[in-house]
DNA sequence: CTCGAAACGGACCGTGCGGTCAACTTGTTA
DNA sequence: TAACAAGTTGACCGCACGGTCCGTTTCGAG
């Protein structure tokens, strides 16, 4: 049996009242302000969703693959160092409209898996740049999946700053990550 | 009146188990636990810190002091390119032992005049390392002072990682830093 | 040693949260 | 349109926390 009409229909504006409820007061924001922005009662949530858990992981889902099926597209560009940035800039842009940590907290073997997916699709296009020297010998996939949040983390700190002061850290840490005058790496 | 010897003794048996509390359970640990911790009534905690984020604070003020100090003692240093690395690595070995950031959420004007000094005094040795050319010339003392957090925040998200694993993260964001290869920056 | 003030302890209170449930409404299908 | 399953609702529960309060203990001055 497909859903019904209106629980589908209810089921994404609680999604789409999540993220930004999530967005304007972080995901302590109590679950009845969710239902109240879309407009349903706080049982409705928990039919869709049994844990406020389940919400957050829905949407990390969500993000993670989006990332994931840009990573794969941007592969096969000519110039992967390039496209490494290009995927940098969208992480940072979807990190600035929801600041969400898909990477600690383990949210089920749903979003553990989509986590590993984008793992390999960020490593390939690390590799590549590698490859071509647009990146330091000893940096990993690994590393930029851990470093691709950083500029995000860093401006959240600063009040009232310009909405593309991430732009800023994104380019020292960029310029950290490439060949020249790089120093050897200590060990992972 | 100077306090009561017993009085003295506990406030600091209650920031010692604060702290300890604090570095295994993150800030929300319930004050119960530090109360328990330092052997002590929940009500002790109350009369010493009227509010959990009064103890918070004084936490806080304590470690922003020792870092303004040493970035003070640090400015005399010849090398002030390998002072400043010096510096960042002590900030992060503090934070690797207690995680709280002492940028956002304002506690009160003590703290507050204390992160302005600890401001000026990294901002003294930046200076320093940039004029000695050892820094980018488009660099600041707040761009630094946003990013010495970086390498524990990156690593807090690596479960069972190494515990000097931050240092990786560190030696790529400082050569972020370094003027060889340097694209110019966005602006503030 | 005495005694008053300072410090302590832990039962207690209010609040706000995630999650439940049973009565009610609504979409769907035959 | 009848009738049932699916969906919705908001009052309700339990819990955990920060903070209070007052009876009790302890320090230390005289």
């Amino acid at each position: 049996m497909s859903p019904r009409a209106d629980a589908a229909r209810n089921r994404s504006s609680l999604l789409s009242a999540a993220v930004e409820v999530f967005a304007e007061q972080g995901v302590d924001a109590p679950v009845a302000e969710i239902a109240h922005r879309a407009g349903l009662g706080k049982g409705t949530v928990f039919r869709h969703f049994p844990t406020k858990d389940d919400l957050i992981a829905a949407i990390v889902l969500d993000r993670v693959t989006r990332l994931t099926e840009l990573a794969s597209e941007l592969a096969g560009a000519a110039d992967a160092g390039a496209a490494l940035l290009e995927f940098m800039r969208y992480a940072a842009r979807q990190r600035q409209q929801l600041d969400l940590s898909f990477l600690s907290a383990d949210l089920g073997v749903e979003v553990g898996e989509a986590q590993l997916r984008m793992s390999l699709a960020i490593t390939a296009l690390v590799d590549r740049a590698r490859a071509q020297g647009a990146l330091r010998p000893d940096v990993t996939g690994t590393d930029v999946m851990l470093l691709m949040c950083v500029p995000n983390d860093v401006v959240k700190h600063v009040p009232d700053a310009r909405p593309d002061l991430w732009e800023r850290y994104l380019a020292i840490l960029f310029d950290g990550l490439r060949p020249e005058g790089a120093r050897p790496l200590p060990p992972f």
